[in-house]
DNA sequence: TTCAACAAACAGTCAAGACTGTTTGTTACT
DNA sequence: AGTAACAAACAGTCTTGACTGTTTGTTGAA
């Protein structure tokens, strides 16, 4: 029929997709594995041949998710038409942002807070997955700038709004309030250069 | 000894306290029944008597967590000295935002995401601290604004930033760098309530 | 090329432990 | 006495990981 290496792939594909969708749908709680094999349609044998440990699969979900993440980004980003507005390009990177993946990786972080075996694994990726958007925010919102801390900060910033926004998103299910949300922002000049850049000249002033 | 309503009283104020302990120590999935018992020191017997469901436990304990919150807050913000800087006042902010209440708070609305009831006990709680954010955002950075939909925003926003800083803490727990992106929005105006008028008026002349 | 030997993938069952909620019994207040 | 508070044993369900056996693919010698 097919090689291992094929049927080693195709199963351990279907896993892990199994393993995002569980948790997207039931949480880290939710996602056992009995529950993930029959979403995968995978046997339990079969699930504990290719990952002998929870632990095991949850670790190769991480690294999934996180491929899955900067793919969907990259491939969105590239389809977008040339930005005029930064409050529209804001709009457009929310609609990015949010949804399904970023839940997934909500749940893994909020259960790495009391898993410290988790959190090892879900902190390296999130130094990987922070330091392509220091390198976008560097590009689109800060050419100018070269202070690695004034970049690191500004990427936290925008970072910690999204994310802050997707958390209450949960309980107030209302897209085009956040999407109000992030056009304060954008009227403040977080998301213009410009506006930082009058900012940091004003703040050098007072000093 | 003591009076029932005495011992009623004590009894679940420890169960209720043991139940917001377990949830920052464990998590929610950790915060199983018999460990907050055995935190609380109250046989299994007896916390089913007075809570006959985990589910009418969480109930409380939410509650009891809402008053803690507003009560921490109010009680630290009135111990606060006069404010000068709006940059200084987002760090003292930060440090009475943050801490174990908040992350018992995003356990409850993480797992509410999957959790329909849970949900809707976490929502209705959270409007009320949300509306007590609303009054006091409108009272600090927006006193001459009356648009609630731009008072609702700008709360959002502020409350975004330190939820999303909180989460971020979790796997990079480094409390400078959170006070440097904080330092980062003062700069750009967003907790500045002339920022923002200026930013309006810019928006209002483009229009 | 063909077939035997081997390795990997897969399926299903089982035991140990954990959690929830019920039931039964005991102690302390009214 | 009667009732509320508490304690402890128990039943049922779920999850994890171990174990046994079967099918499928790979390798190498005749």
């Amino acid at each position: 029929m097919s090689t291992q290496a094929e049927r080693t792939a195709a199963t351990t594909e279907r896993l892990l997709d199994a393993t995002l969708a569980a948790l997207i749908d039931a949480g880290y709680r939710g996602a056992s594995t009995p529950e993930i094999c029959r979403r995968a349609g995978v046997s339990r044998g079969a699930q504990l041949h290719h990952f002998r440990t929870k632990q095991e699969l949850v670790a190769a979900a991480v690294e999934h998710l996180f491929t899955k993440r900067v793919a969907d980004l990259e491939r969105r980003i590239g389809a977008c038409p040339t930005v005029i507005d930064l409050a529209d390009a804001a709009s457009f990177l929310w609609s990015v942002y949010t949804g399904d993946t970023y839940y997934a990786w909500l749940e893994l972080v909020v259960a790495s807070r009391t898993d410290a075996e988790l959190r090892a694994l879900v902190a390296a990726v999130d130094a990987r997955l922070v330091a392509r958007a220091e390198r976008l925010c560097h590009a689109v919102l800060l050419p100018h700038v070269d202070d690695a801390r004034e970049i690191a900060a500004t990427t936290r910033l925008v970072l910690a709004i999204f994310d802050g926004l997707g958390t209450h998103q949960i309980l107030l299910r209302d897209d085009e309030a956040a999407r109000a949300v992030l056009r304060v922002a954008a009227r403040a000049g977080l998301f213009d250069s410009a506006g930082i850049s009058r900012s940091r000249a004003s703040a050098a002033r007072s000093t």
